[in-house]
DNA sequence: CGGTTTTGACCCGCGC
DNA sequence: GCGCGGGTCAAAACCG
């Protein structure tokens, strides 16, 4: 509900410096299975303090960790058809990285699609989809519970079309 | 006008 | 068998 506070624009100067283009691609080169928050050195050459050190998390996450392979095929909802395809491992990618805003515009067009409560967490967790058609790319923005000023950003599935910078 | 957002309700899978 | 949790979708409202 709105965010009166939150500027439409701020510094988020230093968070479009990643591309996601090449971020995506250098990340599905790599298999990926972290279970813990791996610090990637962001390169602030434009950053004029540079004491403003950008604490970007990369961790992937594998999940289905036996069990659970399939956790939801398709939301058939009433649809009787009958080709069902196999759905091909999607990665998780889970991206924390230090901000005021959870909206973080990373080339792509996301429209938001639910937002939920985390029993645990006094911080709700938002869900956004990509805009475009056909790209089951969905990604999940949530604060960290232990620090608020980190937000959580997990990536999942892959964009079918070329990023929209 | 289009697109997007927002809240609630619904649904599914799994657990016990 | 039933309940819980999480996740998703839907309609309406709002914005640019």
């Amino acid at each position: 509900m709105s965010s009166p506070k939150y500027s439409t624009q701020q510094d988020t100067t230093q968070l479009s410096d990643y591309a996601p283009d090449q971020l995506s691609n250098f990340e599905l080169s790599e298999f990926l299975t972290f279970d813990e928050w791996i610090e990637l050195e962001d390169a602030p050459s434009s950053m004029a303090s540079g004491s403003a050190h950008n604490p970007v998390y990369r961790a992937h996450v594998v999940g289905e960790s036996a069990g659970s392979s399939s956790p939801r095929e398709e939301l058939s909802g009433g649809e009787g058809e009958g080709g069902r395809e196999k759905k091909e491992a999607k990665e998780r990618v889970a991206f924390k990285t230090k901000s005021e805003i959870e909206i973080l515009d990373d080339g792509y067009k996301w429209r938001k699609y639910g937002k939920k409560m985390v029993k645990n967490s006094p911080n709700p967790r938002n869900y956004y989809r990509c805009s475009v058609e056909g790209c089951p790319v969905k990604k999940r923005v949530e604060r960290d519970r232990d620090d608020p000023s980190y937000v959580i950003t997990t990536y999942e599935g892959f964009h079918t079309h070329q990023s929209f910078s």
